[in-house]
DNA sequence: ACTATGCTTAACCATTCAGTTAAACTGTTT
DNA sequence: AAACAGTTTAACTGAATGGTTAAGCATAGT
């Protein structure tokens, strides 16, 4: 029966993910969670023992998908331009089909700084960073990009990815235009954002 | 006596203001903005009526504070270049005085959309919106700039500005390294980020 | 038939928390 | 001196919520 063990598992899991995904750790509620996967309460703490464990049980995993996404999408050996490409066609798909993980993730981090120890693999992280890193020394060196500084580099590139997601709310204000379409919106950036980029600190 | 009130009901609010800011909606506590006001929690009650109404006064305050600082940056006759040497200059500024306040308006826009309607005053925001549009047209025309969406440009000027502040505990993350100071990074980018977008959308 | 596992029901406990109340104290105004 | 606003203290209420418990049902494997 341990089949139906893991598809409840799943259920709560998942339900879990949506309820602190749009209402955050604080506004969650167990019921809300036991009552969106089908099942009681009793079950809830059956499967996880309490709120905390149920939490980190989602969060370490989402985070932990949302970082190796980002990363991966830098894992390849094209030269930046083509890299920047793909990069955004993946990462911005990734987070059409997860809009809530960014403002989720960048929310929990801030407000529980704790639930972050050992959730996330520094090594690999670090590692993928320096060769990105590595990739941006050689385009320099070879005189096709301007000498920036690698860190802002990386902050701009991902924060154009990913800014638009964690301020959906206040865009959808500022541009209050009646119809307005946030999915065509994302789509337009995947093909603008490399130009973009490109064109920032491509050596004159 | 008014005086004296005036400064309790500030005290109460700016201990309201780091309390929520930190915790969130949910996450705040009226017993630890009492004690962080150096007052109880009979006078807490005494001066706002309830929590949500005190939520309310803070939010609406601060976000209409941002909102305002934001635009006003903008409302300016420069050529687009000088704007945005002001713009990051001064924004960037404002934001490291109030680092806290991009993670806190995103969070609850995303989290409570209610309690939205009614604080941002539309005309102006609107207005100031359409000034900016207006000029990068000028500059499209004249051949300056090339011919970008409008709409992105802005996401991209403002995303940049704001999203190290709302991904903060991310960055210092990834950034993990030994010795790194946020500040330093920061006025960095005050040089940096004007280059960055003009090289990004000027024509060729 | 027996048993173990997954699951439900429903009541219950303990704690946290927003909000209330009433009585009394303080300094200022008149 | 009387009145008033601001403030404190401390106890209280009531609702929400995380978590527990116990009894029992369903079903699949042995």
């Amino acid at each position: 029966m341990n089949d139906k063990a893991n598809l409840t598992e799943n259920k709560i899991f998942n339900a879990a993910a949506d309820v602190f995904g749009e209402k955050g750790l604080d506004g969650a509620r167990m019921q809300e969670i036991a009552d969106k996967a089908g099942i009681n309460k009793a079950l809830l703490h059956y499967y996880f023992r309490s709120k905390e464990k149920l939490f980190d049980a989602v969060f370490s995993k989402l985070a932990g998908f949302m970082f190796a996404k980002l990363f991966s999408c830098f894992d390849n050996d094209l030269p930046l331009e083509e890299k920047l490409q793909l990069f955004y066609q993946e990462h911005l798909s990734f987070l059409q089909a997860h809009p809530r993980m960014p403002a989720f993730i960048l929310n929990e981090i801030n407000q529980h700084p704790k639930h972050i120890a050992g959730v996330f693999n520094m090594e690999r992280i670090h590692s993928l960073r320096d060769k990105l890193f590595q990739q941006i020394d050689v385009e320099i060196s070879q005189g096709r990009l301007q000498n920036v500084d690698k860190t802002q580099l990386l902050i701009n590139i991902v924060g154009l990815s990913v800014f638009p997601f964690a301020a959906r709310g206040l865009i959808e204000i500022l541009l209050a235009e009646d119809q307005f379409n946030f999915d065509e919106l994302i789509n337009q950036r995947k093909k603008e954002l490399p130009e973009f980029v490109i064109n920032a600190v491509k050596a004159q």
